[in-house]
DNA sequence: TTCGGTCTCATCCTCGCGGGGGAGGGTGAG
DNA sequence: CTCACCCTCCCCCGCGAGGATGAGACCGAA
């Protein structure tokens, strides 16, 4: 059972050369060639390739936006393996968006490429190095806020960091004495005793604080209705 | 200019092996080996080494520790290549926070374990297919909250979305007057509107509404002072 | 041109918020 | 016991915030 791949670059020359990288392969098996993304879309619907290596600029449709389209129509299990000459930012979070699977760049080593497209037909992601570093380091970095800013946290008594939180979502001073069981007049206090010990002026910038510090993070709760 | 490796696994068996595959490569040199974390903080300040090859389930101090230590505390450029047999999310996420370049598993092929030296020797970050993928899907997640929730935010005219992106940072009427060179009385029509469209009370709940939007996002700007 | 949307600014009014100060009860350390 | 700290609640006061309403200017679409 070999990997089936489609192969989408609008240069015929790097797309032949890639389908005989990967079909020097015997597990990997080239069904189809697209040169644009209109017919990188038509070619996936066509034949239904467990792998799609896919270049991002070509005429008439690029393959991020290629990639959107197929990913959200597809109806069989398909991976995405954007191939790219640079590595721009803006390109990869995208791509990860659209839900490719691997971000590689062109100056790959052949062999590489071969183990890259078993890779992600197994269900894996692949990234290049270089971006990986990046997406590491991003993470690395609202990890480290957390733990940094927070520090002023712990300034805050037990009762304080629970009106905090509260506060931070958005309730106002009777919505947080009717959760927490206690008169508006005690809210009041905590709330001002907050303020004073994060140096802060109103409790806009109490939820400010609180995201940055981490007490609280997006996506946590809801908002609005 | 070889790269220097220190490994690290409590394992001699293990630790000679891994010494074994990449002692054989020309441009890598294994300048010492550790059995435990303790052992490996030594080693690491004795021999400076570029890599450092690092198993986490070791006595006396495990690898992540040892991680913490030794990125904390050098004064040289140096890499941490995290080998586990398991990939349990805590670990990663704890060894990219301690300053790991890289995170595989036991089971990688030698050529892949020597091409991963090179890797992280270079610069590079690497990590298993399965962990890039979690670790994408993390990221898609947070974009896809962005784009979901935030679809509310183009109800929004463009002087509203900036009024609101000043607002988040815990800005006063007046200061955002100033910043954005309109009167006082502008600020507060832009901020009803901002209220009434977005279906919120007070400016506490816009702070919150734009970092659940991903309009700002945490670590994006100083707090306090 | 007319209409709708946006940006700008204004006035009036109400109210929740935040500061200041005081006070009682609990608890734990000295 | 005394002191310090926390949690609870009270009053008064000033001010910024937010709602309601109106209005002038610009601009693009119908």
């Amino acid at each position: 059972m070999s990997v089936r791949v489609l192969v989408v670059d609008d240069q015929a020359l790097v797309r032949g050369g890639f389908a005989m990288v990967l079909g020097h392969a015997e597990d990997i098996e080239v069904v189809a060639e697209a040169g644009t993304g209109v017919e990188a879309v038509e070619a996936a619907t066509a034949h239904r390739p467990d792998v799609i290596l896919m270049d991002i600029r070509m005429p008439e449709m690029d393959g991020l936006t290629a990639t959107e389209q197929i990913v959200a129509e597809a109806d069989w299990p398909v991976r995405v393996l954007i191939l790219t000459t640079f590595d721009p930012d803006e390109y990869v979070y995208r791509a990860l968006r659209a839900g490719a699977s691997g971000f590689v760049l062109k100056d790959i080593p052949p062999e590489e490429l071969v183990v890259a497209v078993r890779t992600v037909a197994d269900g894996g992601a692949l990234l290049a190095p270089s971006i990986t570093r990046r997406l590491i380091a991003q993470f690395a970095d609202r990890l480290e806020v957390d733990t940094a800013v927070g520090g002023r946290l712990d300034r805050l008594t037990d009762r304080e960091r629970e009106v905090l939180t509260s506060l931070a979502r958005g309730l106002s001073n009777s919505e947080i004495s009717d959760e927490l069981f206690i008169g508006p007049a005690t809210v009041k206090t905590h709330v001002s005793s907050i303020l004073t010990k994060l140096g802060l002026r109103d409790r806009a910038q109490a939820v400010v604080f609180a995201y940055e510090s981490g007490l609280v993070q997006a996506g946590e709760h809801d908002i609005g209705h």
